[in-house]
DNA sequence: GGCATTCTTATAACATGTTATATTTGTGAG
DNA sequence: CTCACAAATATAACATGTTATAAGAATGCC
């Protein structure tokens, strides 16, 4: 590897930075590949060299974000379940943070019109939260005859749509964390062994309170006077 | 109504109708504006003058399909919980029968970088679902205190994602099927009462047992080779 | 029937993601 | 050092969604 690799290694570093300040400044709208490659000082094409897409290059930034993890392992908890719940929730408040930023970058996540296969199941990811489950099936907490692998992508598919309300509008953000954990304890007392149900439930009715109590605070949501029938 | 709302009228029939024969005919590469425009024998200000924007008249297509509930109508199941996952079976059987029309119609469901405000809930389909989730809370089978909106809104989370997956093609057609149940068969699990347990559970070990099937049969997932870590 | 309004049309233009081309530059190897 | 190669650059071009503008036609009202 010689001075050429460092040459695209600094190249490519450059434009991700460039992209993530865009972001934060100015949310998507901002981020023009035109104004990307002006910012990070490259030509037009380069961008595509390095990265193909735009979509790729905002997930590159998204990779780039790794505080979870290390915020995480801090936690200690010893109920399994409650573990799971807690680093959901803790999931969401890491975009709660920083709203502008996650919100571009997930709406980039949700962009299918681009054929980057990010796929949201990375192996990082995925072992995180496969070794949360397995603990929680180790202490006899979900029971043995599911799967587990099918169990996350549940778990993985509400977030994943409960996210998607967010970035679409449909959910207020201070609903994010309750919707979030109301779907992870139905779903998760739907897998577990019956001595855990009563704290499931017990979690499930608490965020049926707090989000009713959203809801009774606003006017109801505006009828969209035109909606598919899927 | 004069003759002035009944051209309306006319030239907005046309082009929906030439919007789903495009689809039909080359999915969503073919739909270009300029293209639906010709096709529609209208200007290519006019879509835009009745719709607002390409996502808004797909969405149209969409609603104008309504095949779904007249289907269902000759469902006889005496199950209520039964009833729910035979209906959202049937609603994935009518997607894949007709599969390049629904992916791209789906797909410009997902998008989001249009401000249309279609909302994947509306009256109609509220009030049917709705309708399912009040006649099993009738029958016993969902805990009085489960919120019966706030359950409506998880399964639909996990049909969404589900849909999602399908149209990124990290999921094999047949699989929706099973997915799709083995999600609603364990949130109902989560929210029913104790004596429908073993039926669900059963509906969950089936499901899983299908997915394995087609998993074991095909190569693993391609590793991607960067992703985020959300 | 004549006129004003409203909408379509034709057309151009713009923004933006993406690709192609040709030229230049920097690097590595002999 | 020199040359060949690889990759970036500058630039143009393309496709497409969308908007703007001016002109023209249909409609409804008097």
């Amino acid at each position: 590897m010689g001075r050429r690799e460092a040459g695209k290694a600094d190249r490519r570093v450059r434009i991700i930075q460039a992209a993530r300040d865009l972001i934060r400044e100015t949310g998507n709208p901002g981020l023009s590949m035109r104004a990307l490659a002006s910012r990070a000082g490259v030509s037009l094409a380069t961008p595509y060299n390095l990265f193909g897409s735009k979509r790729a290059i905002v997930l590159a930034v998204l990779q780039d974000v790794k505080a979870f993890h290390q915020r995480f392992a801090e936690v200690e908890t010893s109920d399994p379940l409650e573990r799971l719940l807690v680093a959901v929730e803790m999931q969401i408040a890491l975009y709660l943070d920083d709203p502008v930023f996650y919100h571009t970058v997930w709406t980039a996540m949700f962009d299918l019109s681009d054929s980057v296969r990010t796929t949201f199941y990375n192996p990082r990811r995925d072992s995180f939260w496969q070794g949360l489950i397995a603990q929680a099936a180790q202490a006899d907490a979900i029971a043995p005859e599911i799967d587990q692998d099918l169990l996350l992508r549940q778990l993985d598919h509400h977030f994943r749509s409960t996210l998607m309300d967010w970035v679409l509008g449909e959910i207020e953000p201070r609903a994010l964390t309750p919707t979030v954990r109301l779907g992870y304890a139905l779903i998760l007392k739907g897998a577990c062994m019956p001595q855990w149900r009563p704290a499931l439930h017990l979690r499930i009715l608490e965020s049926q309170a707090e989000l009713r109590d959203h809801h009774a605070s606003r006017d109801r949501r505006p009828q969209a006077e035109q909606g598919p029938t899927p």
